[in-house]
Order: C-alpha cells, then structure tokens, then sequence
DNA sequence: CTGAAAGCGCTTACAG
DNA sequence: CTGAAAGCGCTTACAG
C-alpha cells in the first residue's frame, strides 16, 4: 500500500511481518529468544523492505556509535596513510567505522577542542598514530571516557603497539658493522618541532650505541638532525658528504624518505652507491624497491591488527574504563625485520 | 548537588539555567527569538557544565549527521592521502567529519553491499575521489539520497570537480615541444583493470594528439600501459630505452611516481637527465623536488575546497534531491600550471 | 518466545 | 521571547 514514504523503519518492518518492533529489532540482530520461524519471516520481510536499521538511532539507543576516531598528525606521507588504511580495513572486518582526523596544518593549540568537541560522544574509542601528547591533550582524552590505543608511541600508561624502535636501529648498524663499516653516520635525529615524539630519539640513540658497542667512532658531526623529509636529508647528506676529511663509509637513516634523500645526494656528488658509500633506512616504503634500497621493514597491517584488536578488547571489557590493569601487558611490539637490496656493500679495504 | 551522574545533557543544563530545554537548544544554536541575557545565561551554565551535545542525539532529531562519506580507491598514494587530507580540512573548517572509506584491497563486487549498508543513513553526503562505478554502484549511490560530488572525473550526470587532464598532457607536450624535441615517448596508457577510469585514457590521449598535431611522429612501440606504479614505468622505461633502434629523446609520464621509475631507469643505463633524456610528470608530488622533476602542477587543495563547497551547496539545496538542474555547470575544472624544474632540456642537435 | 512501554538526548512545530 | 509536548528510530528491561 504505502510504497514509497521514504526509506523502512523498523516499524514497517514490525507492521509487515506482523510482530512487534522489539522482536524485529532481536530477531535482526540475531539475538536468542526468537523462534526460527519469527526470525526468518522478519528477516525476508526485512530484506523484501531494503530495511537498514538507522546507525544513528541504534547509537542513541544503545549508547555505542561502533564508530572509532583515528587521529593522524597528517594522512599525506606513507607511514600515516598505509597506517590508516590498515586500520580501517581492520576496524571494518568486526563492523566499525573510521571518523578521521587529520590534524595536518592545524595549529597545536587547537588540537586540544578539536579532540574534544569532535570526538565527543561520537566515537567508541580512539587510535591516536604517533601523536605525542601535552598533559593537557592527555587529559581531554581522559575526559572522552572512551578507550585509547595509540600507535608507534606511548601515551601515558595506555595500550599501545608499535616496532621496538630501538631494535630497527640497532638491525640496522649491525647490518653495517657486519659488512666492515665502521665510519657510520646518522640521520634523522629529532628536531626541536617533534621534540615530544619519541620515535627519532629512540632510534637514534640505539643506532649510536650499537655503534659504540662495538668500538666504532661515534662522531657528532656526523650524527644529524633532520625535519624528516627526503629533500632536508639530502640537504644534510651534502654537506656531510662535503665537510672535508674523513666521510662515513655508510649511512644509516631514521626512515627510508630520508634514506631515498641520501641516494640522491650521494648520486648528485658522484659517490656510486653501495661501492663507495652505504646506506640503510627505516621502513620499507613502497618506493625503497625503486632506490634499492636496503632497509629495516616494518609491518603496518601487523601493527593495525594488533591496535584494532587491543581497542575492541577494552571496548568489550567496558564498564570498567579507566581503570586499566597496568599489570598485563598492554604494549604490544612487532617484530622488524631487515630486507638486503642494493644499497649496501661490503666495505672496500 | 549531582555533580558526577556522567557526562551532562541538554536537562542538565536546563536544570542549571532554569529555563527549558528547548530554550537551550535556541540559545546554544544562535538561533534567533532568545533574549540575550537568556542565550548569555544558558552558554555560561553550558560551559560551566562543559556541556556538549550528543551528536548522535541531533542526528536523531534533525536528520542530518554532519558527517560526509569519503570514499577512495586506496589512501596510500600521495595523491588520494593529501586529497582526503585536504577535504577532511575543508569539510572540518565548515564543522563536518569525515567517514572514511578506503576501499584498498577490497574485492570489486563486494564494494556495492559495502556502499549501501555503511553509508546507509550514516552521512549527509558523499564524496567519492576517482572510483569508476559500473551502473549497479551508481544506483546504489543513488539510493543513499544524498547528494554526491565526484573528484577527479565524472560520475553520471552528477557534480565532480577535477583538472583537465587533457590540457594537463598538452601543456607537458607542448613544453617539450618548445625545447625542440620531437621524438616523445608516452608512459602511462591505461591497463585493463582500471579500464573504468577516464584519467589515464584522456592524457594519453590528449599526449598523442598533442604531439601529432605539431607533426611530430607518433610510434606506438612508444606509448606504453602502465599500472602506475614507479617500478613498472622504470621497467617499461628500460625496455623502451634498450630496444635498438631510434630511443625519444623525452618521456612524458601520466603521473610523477612513473616519471620517478623512468628517472632511476635512465640513471641505470648511464644515461643523463636532462642531457641525453627529458623527463616530464604530471601532480607535483613531493618527491619531486628530490628528483628535479619538471612536471604539471595540479592544485589538490584547490580541487578539494571546490569539492567540499560544491556538496555543501547541495545540501543546503536539498529536498529536491535526485533533481539536479544539469544546465547548471556542476563540473569544475581547477586549472593546472607547469612547473620547471631540472629534469628537461632543450635538445642537443 | 513475544509485546508494551520507557528511554536514549536532542529538535521542532505549536501555543502562548 | 519561552515552554510543553511530540517525535526522530531504535534498544532494553520488564512482564507475561
């Protein structure tokens, strides 16, 4: 009769099946309590009336939007947007939803409203990649009450998963030392804007104390600290190239961008890569096999699964949010592993 | 009295003000007919609340979500990552989320049961950026009854903004042309896969016409289908390169990435650029810089912003939804610009 | 196994 | 300018 007045409710749903709304609403989602015969008449009738129940009264109703925020520093450079893209993936294989937020060219300061007057009710819980937090950041998190898993950094004593940095660095300058270098330099330590992010201290300080372990110089000249791009890095690899007396014989770089920055330099100077300088990065970026370059990979879906599965985890122990068990191990760590190409060599006696 | 019963709600606030609910609605919305010192007083007793509304309650009640879907077939390549970034700024700045819909790595046919259920109800309206759809999608997309803008080519009869991606080819040819060269090889003719998508056909295309109509020759052997991707163009480029015969002196390349494989496969064969080979790409990638890469500009933020504002406008626009006045110009074109960099040279003769 | 009813937290005519 | 009330479309005890 009354064909076309809009898209289905549940209501019409309950009035063609002839039930009730609350037995459609049990019967649909697969609750007990529904006999066979209920449940398929509902469920025809459904289909026959394109019924999609409305996420936004679900939500209102039972207080879950099984929508989860990803916030992001920015979704333009590789490691973000692959993150994301994993995660969403991940997230839409148990049902959720991505609400993105990429706080790219947003002010600092500003992030702080934005977390909240955005994800405010929204959102079932949160994954916050590599964004390193003030207290007062932390706190507005706090006060979503929702669960927090973040990636490739620590927040606070909340769930987290990520590569042990240290380890890649450490992968990394072993591989050189293996092959004799032992004039090695390193690029990619932190500058003052990311000084709260941990990933390039990290790295860094393993690379050189691998180097140190095993008796190789440590030349703070050589040690630079880079904005993270491939142009700053090759900017960096001139001059470090150029200096004047003595040059590494390898290059190790905090991630493969910086490392793509260094083969051009290096090429740019007229240095053949691997015979007379090596390098190595961090990350196995979709173009590393391009540069040939060798590199410490790191798995992004195992990392994504490994942040959706602990968030859902917390999202069904709720009720008792906020009061996290430090106790289990809630910083999960991907193993690395180092991928040999071209541009690394033995050294030349 | 109350003061920890969970997050407060429109009542709360209410309560605390000693007015109406309905009046703090007005008064929190700047609606007008709410006397100043009533609106004064209602965002004060909200503030000191740190009240915020439910947006899933409003949804409810307004039937708008202030959520828009972005849909793309994958966000890992740069030029997807920074649109969604930059419409994700654009849509922010007007106070929408993003949902985002990656489609990376899904099953073609599973894409329609995906569209309709996810969206279904969820977002106000719809970005998709260059997803070819067959007809079934488009009707699907249809059912949702929102309005749809498309990025980078058209979909249907319905809004899209983008580049001209034949003007693009031309203005990449024509600077060749200009450095005299005649012998011009085209890398990034579609494969069958994305046989859907127009960009690839249309800068083909407009390449080859480019170079026929200033009398240069046209070889097929010289045009070749490409995934896109930098490591099969540098495949394709040094099978083109080390055929025998005549080699072009230049390469037009559909996108910078594949320009970026044509550039390390020159290097490989010793060849230098610009001096023995130009090169040109189309995007301005970051990366291009690093490579010296000339290339064709295209403006993503402007692309984006246009897009955003074309949705809004329809939304606003709405109830006659599913009319859309075609005679209006719904198809914008963001202007591209050429950008002169290291990798092009005039020819040697 | 099923239904009636309250409730989720807002917005929106409708009165006044 | 303001309030009472219905309504948005579900879910969830509570009865039966």
């Amino acid at each position: 009769m009354e064909e076309r007045s809009g898209p289905s409710t549940i209501v019409d749903v309950a009035r063609a099946a002839g039930v009730s709304v609350a037995t459609v609403s049990r019967a649909l989602r697969g609750l007990d309590r529904v006999s066979p015969d209920t449940r398929e008449k509902v469920r025809r009738v459904a289909d026959e009336l394109h019924y999609v129940a409305s996420p936004t009264a679900t939500s209102l109703a039972s207080g879950r939007t099984r929508i989860v925020g990803v916030i992001v520093p920015f979704v333009s450079r590789w490691y973000f947007a692959s993150m994301v893209s994993a995660i969403g993936k991940a997230l839409r294989e148990r049902d959720y939803q991505v609400l993105l937020f990429d706080l790219e060219q947003e002010v600092f300061g500003e992030r702080l409203t934005l977390t909240r007057t955005m994800l405010w009710k929204r959102v079932d819980g949160v994954i916050s990649i590599n964004i390193p937090m003030s207290p007062e950041e932390l706190e507005l998190l706090s006060g979503l009450h929702v669960p927090v898993v973040s990636v490739g950094h620590h927040l606070d004593d909340r769930s987290s998963v990520g590569i042990d940095d240290s380890a890649a660095a450490r992968t990394a300058v072993a591989h050189l030392l293996e092959l004799g270098h032992r004039d090695i330099g390193y690029i990619g330590a932190a500058i003052e804007s990311s000084a709260l992010n941990e990933t390039p201290r990290s790295r860094m300080a393993a690379a050189i104390a691998a180097m140190a372990a095993a008796g190789a110089p440590v030349r703070p000249e050589w040690v630079l600290s880079s904005d993270w791009t491939a142009e700053n890095a090759r900017d960096l690899a001139h001059r470090l190239l150029t200096a004047g007396g003595d040059r590494p014989t390898a290059i190790v770089c905090g991630s493969d961008e910086m490392a793509f920055g260094v083969h051009v330099a290096a090429q740019e100077l007229g240095m053949r890569v691997p015979v007379e300088l090596s390098i190595v990065g961090i990350d196995d970026h979709p173009l590393a096999g391009l540069f040939s370059l060798t590199t410490v990979r790191q798995d992004i879906r195992g990392q994504a699964d490994q942040a959706v599965t602990l968030l859902l985890d917390e999202l069904v122990t709720a009720g008792n949010v906020g009061s996290h068990s430090i106790d289990e191990d809630r910083r999960l760590t991907v193993a690395t592993e180092l991928v040999v190409r071209g541009s690394t060599a033995a050294i030349r006696r």
